[in-house]
RNA sequence: GGGGGUAUAGCUCAGAUGGAUAGAGCAACGGCCUUCUAAGCCGUAGGUCUCAGGUUCGAAUCCUGAUACCCUCACCA
């Protein structure tokens, strides 16, 4: 049972316009709360099966009709509920549609079939809807019931080496979560759990100080941080000082001593800088400011250890303290342990993030985190979190999610390396991307300036490889492959681009003829009233997402909005019509260009005026 | 071996709480530019939703089993 407390009989009072039910006291369809036709479809119907059977709480089921002749929209609760009563469905269909309050959504419900309930909407509401959010009398997102904090950790690359294709996931999908929970109206931590601290370090702050101590010498070493962890590992390997050196340098660091502390302190701060520039091009709303590293919870380490000691959720194992929990099983059965200290005395990953989630709970004060990490890491969060519930170092309220994904594909099903088995660069992959953006740019429309084609390839380029990552469910593996993601059709970024830009260039060509902002929106073709239709439920779309964290359900939103702009434009030309008419297809495009601005805006996209 | 995941058109992918005739794009074939950007639109063809059972008025979706592939299971992160 989520959010919204359901409806009590009797509740309705009519308001002016469009607007109609209150539910203790709030306008549902009106205009404080996020404009919702489903949820006010649920209410509506489910207040009519309340009044036909006497019960309460029943879900009406109300979804998308598949074929037009089926409505708008659908309930298809009451087969349910007349099994559960014993009594004939279509009956029942036919009692609840008797008992619908009048009201100006709902055009006309039938019964059809086994006891489906087909909704039809009502043209002049959906035109004065449209009209409202042309006027700026309604937002298309208001905010949700219950704002929650949330804390949504994400992109945590590793500082050791650079960012690469690996990382691109995890950042994006994450990046349009948390732009989307805060267009609902929730208190947004954005967390960038970089991993800045371990054994690797020693080994690249030795290679980095026999390099010397010249910092613009330093500047140019790391430009290649890739080559320079391989050249550093390699003389780890094959050079006997070398590898003792590394581990002496280990022990400083930890031991807190200031000259090794403030050579790594330089690796790092290098390292970040490559990050932010991987950030500022993928255009990541990530800054400085939501840096909560590795190194952040060193002082909390030893105190969760003994936490979990005071807790009696410790054990002592070949060594090492360990928690088991029942719920976890290894080998054969035997019981599968979670290791917060080594038999040396050092810490590890499932510490760190014990300690980060004591701090997101208590310190931040939570109420919901996210975890966007690879789907691999599934285990380790399923035994973080149950640790974490269990010596109370979350409020028991608080919800821990792992939003998983799943692993970037070559295309011969293998994770996504280079011909010779490296990582991929994220910035090279970032680059090329424009680069092929750039010829096909060229290709289309070499009317424009260098300059112009130059900014547009950027904006395609770095949106083709996000978008063909957002667009896929994020829980399943995916192939990568430039000729699907760059051939700039289908469901991809370029054609959401060019939609865009072409309804900008009518909105450019009707200069100052209509206001779209006081002008009426009229519904006089079908392809008008689909696309209205289209627009009015984007806030149902957005609210699924931040809830249940799918940027792909947005992309395919976005995608049928394009789609069917696409078909408006062809079958109802906007500048030639006449007067009330123009000024009312304007004005639809108008809140059309606005939808889909703000749509790719959610999922961290830019737009173009022209291409 | 234990646990988890995946299997949908030739290819790449969608299919939220079980709903009516399973959807896109690419590739193939055929239409539409003297009319608001053809990076577009329309149409044709393409499916035993891995297999076998089960639950249900109704299953790609839930349950059981099988097969294939992937991930994971003690001191990496």
């Amino acid at each position: 049972m989520s959010g919204r407390e359901l409806y009590q009989h009797g509740d309705y009072c009519p308001t002016r316009n469009i607007g109609w039910c209150t539910i203790h006291g709030i306008l549902i369809f009106g205009t404080h709360i996020m404009f919702n036709i489903k949820h006010s479809l649920e209410l509506l119907v489910s207040a009519a099966i309340a009044e036909a059977t006497g019960l309460s709480n029943c879900n009406a089921n109300v979804i998308y009709s598949s074929r037009p002749e089926f409505g708008d929209y659908q309930a298809n609760g009451i087969m349910a509920i007349a099994k559960q009563l014993k009594s004939n469905p279509r009956e029942l269909a036919v009692r609840v549609v008797s008992a619908l309050q009048s009201n100006d959504l709902i055009a006309d419900a039938q019964v059809a079939g086994p006891g489906f309930i087909n909704l039809f909407l009502n043209d002049a509401t959906l035109a004065t809807a449209a009209t409202r959010f042309a006027h700026g009398e309604q937002n298309l997102l208001g905010a949700v019931d219950h704002p929650q904090r949330i804390v949504v950790d994400y992109s945590g690359p590793n500082l050791a080496k650079e960012m690469h294709v690996g990382h691109l996931r995890g950042t994006i999908i994450g990046d349009s979560i948390v732009r989307v929970l805060e267009a609902v109206g929730h208190d947004v931590i954005r967390q960038n759990h970089v991993g800045d601290w371990g054994t690797q370090f020693g080994m690249l702050i030795a290679h980095m100080e026999s390099l010397g101590e010249n910092s613009t010498k330093v500047h140019t070493q790391l430009a290649d941080l890739e080559t320079f962890y391989r050249e550093a590992k390699s003389r780890f390997d094959l050079e006997p000082g070398f590898a003792d050196l590394a581990r002496s340098y280990v022990v400083k660091l930890q031991g807190g001593d200031r000259d090794c502390l403030s050579a790594w302190q330089k690796f790092i701060d290098e390292s970040l800088g490559h990050c932010e520039d991987i950030y500022e091009l993928l255009g990541v709303t990530l800054s400085k400011d939501d840096l909560r590293p590795e190194s952040f919870y060193n002082n909390e380490l030893a105190d969760i250890v003994n936490a979990l000691r005071e807790a009696n959720m410790l054990t002592a194992s070949e060594g090492a303290q360990c928690v088991f929990l029942e719920e976890f099983k290894g080998k054969e059965g035997t019981p599968l342990p979670a290791i917060v200290q080594k038999s040396d005395g050092g810490y590890l990953y499932a510490t760190t993030d014990l300690a980060a989630l004591r701090y997101r709970g208590k310190n931040l004060a939570a109420e919901r985190v996210l975890y966007v990490v690879d789907a691999r890491q599934s285990l380790h969060f399923q035994q973080v979190f149950a640790i974490a519930r269990k010596a109370g170092f979350v409020p028991g309220a608080c919800s821990l999610e792992h939003i998983a994904y799943g692993t970037m594909m070559g295309e011969d099903g293998k994770p996504f390396k280079t011909r010779s088995g490296d990582t991929v660069k994220l910035k090279e992959l970032l680059d090329e991307s424009v680069r092929r953006a750039h010829d096909i740019v060229s290709a289309k429309s070499p009317e424009l300036s260098p300059e112009h084609r130059e900014q547009i390839s950027n904006v395609v380029g770095i949106a083709a490889v996000k978008y063909a990552d957002l667009s896929k469910n994020r829980t399943s593996d995916y192939v990568f492959d430039w000729s699907t993601m760059l051939s700039f059709e289908g469901n991809t970024a370029p054609y959401m681009l060019y939609a865009y830009a072409r309804i900008k260039s009518i909105l450019r060509r009707q200069g100052e003829g209509v206001h779209p902002e006081r002008s009426e929106v009229r519904i006089t073709a079908v392809e008008e009233r689909n696309l209205i239709i289209k627009i009015l439920q984007f806030p149902e779309v957005v609210d699924v997402v931040a809830s249940e964290c799918y940027p792909n359900y947005l992309c395919a939103y976005l995608y049928e909005l394009a789609g069917i702009f696409m078909r408006f434009y062809e079958a109802c030309p906007v500048l030639k019509a006449e007067s009330d008419l123009r000024a009312s297809r304007v004005t639809l495009v108008s809140l059309t260009a606005a939808t889909l601005k703000q749509g790719l805006g959610l999922l961290g996209l830019e737009t173009l005026e022209q291409m």
